[in-house]
DNA sequence: CCCTTCAAGTTGTACGATGTCTTTTGACTA
DNA sequence: TAGTCAAAAGACATCGTACAACTTGAAGGG
């Protein structure tokens, strides 16, 4: 009962199959960058499809970064550029000037970030910065761990800017960046940890006074003091690292 | 107001919209791992859109790894992995607004890794930038590709920084981010374009300078004014988009 | 109770029609 | 003759409908 008439069997759907015919001929060079492919029609014509599974292919290619379409003209094949990804391994986490230096990373995101959130933020976005702040607060005098609403903090921020590249920034250093899940075990005494971690609370409240006023040179100010001083607490912290 | 008046603008076309509307939901955690998607016909419905658009913005989902469609059942949210790497994929690069926020992004990281790189940049950076600029300028003037030299120029000045974040972002931002590379199609004169290209030489220069002069200031403003200037120029050439 | 069958819901594919963008062409004007 | 502009053609974008394939769960018969 396979209408096994041209070759393989099945794998997923006509677009997946109508997919990797195509890479293959970018790949087999048949296709070369900066070649048109044929039309829609063409295709479906090519392939016996019908054009809804053409364009799902070529939609795929485009996401995948293959091709590029434009309105009214063609499909042409792009220049296949590598794009290593950006990650931050936990093995890179170990030492104290490796959080440092990330922690220089963040500030130049940062800052630039609660820049444009002072700008552009919705009042929704208040609301959840507010939300993080008062899990944070409450999270402190309870005692609980307070890392997951410092993180939904930064992210907030980060959404604040409407630029999807900072969110996705964020959401790629993930939680295990924020510095203080690492010296929790350092700052061993409990009035010392309370104290420390009002200390960054306010700090907190620093950056969403500044960005709910929409004052973008305090906003980027209170959020490199905030970074900029968890810097130096680590360093303290540890000083015959550096 | 969370049906059909969640309408969206302009840029690209509805698909790539959808697809930007349903990572977002994702991201958010409005939709969460494992969760399913409502149906196509209820997308449909949501959105105002036809089931071709619907389909090609899930379709795109799939090739991305953020969905798994099974046939008869559904269409369910993938688990990311836990440190979900930041990338610059092509798709995002569709619209003038897209590129406009990648360089709003760049604006942040490498402002400071120019302030850093003044601080820090031994004579081997040094050196480096200024092999770098002399390329760039040889190929304005002899009228090759100048792509090349530029993001290496770039890629350079977060090497000075001496911290490997900064290094590894930009090597994931490739030199396919560089605007020049889209609108040498609309600069189509030769003498317009060598123009533009002598703009950016002297903008590069003067990053050079006060990078070697260790201004830690200047260093700051003059990258600030060379990626504010590049997207203002991007915005000129097509003012309604924004 | 188990197995079969069927119905409803959902995704997969096909086809035709219309809208929009770009390039080309050709008539019209200076 | 040369330049300009509008119409036409080619190509992608979106829409709507129809039907096929697949999964699940419930109804029905043994």
């Amino acid at each position: 009962m396979d209408t096994a008439t041209t070759s393989l069997k099945k794998p997923g759907g006509l677009a997946i199959q109508l997919v990797h015919a195509m890479t293959e001929q970018i790949r087999s060079g048949r296709l070369k960058a900066g070649d048109k492919l044929p039309t829609e029609a063409a295709i479906m014509k090519d392939f016996g499809v019908s054009r809804t599974v053409v364009r799902e292919a070529i939609s795929r290619l485009q996401a995948s970064g293959w091709v590029d379409t434009r309105h009214g003209i063609g499909t042409f094949v792009l220049h296949q550029s590598e794009h290593p990804s950006f990650r931050i391994s936990p093995e890179h986490m170990g030492t104290l000037r490796e959080v440092i230096a990330l922690l220089e990373f963040r500030i130049s995101v940062e800052t630039e970030a609660a820049a444009l959130a002072a700008i552009r933020r919705t009042p929704e976005n208040l609301a959840e910065l507010q939300t993080a702040l008062r899990a944070f607060h409450s999270a402190i005098e309870e005692g609980r761990d307070a890392v997951a609403a410092d993180h939904q903090f930064h992210q907030e921020i980060a959404r604040a800017t409407q630029n999807h590249h900072f969110t996705d920034l964020m959401n790629s250093l993930g939680a295990g960046v924020i510095p203080r899940a690492r010296i929790s075990s350092i700052l061993s005494s409990d009035p010392e940890r309370q104290n420390y971690l009002r200390r960054v609370n306010q700090e907190h409240e620093s950056i969403y006074n500044a960005i709910a006023a929409q004052d973008v040179e305090a906003a980027r100010a209170a959020m490199r003091t905030h970074l900029a001083n968890s810097r130096e607490r680590l360093r303290k912290s540890d000083p015959d690292s550096n």
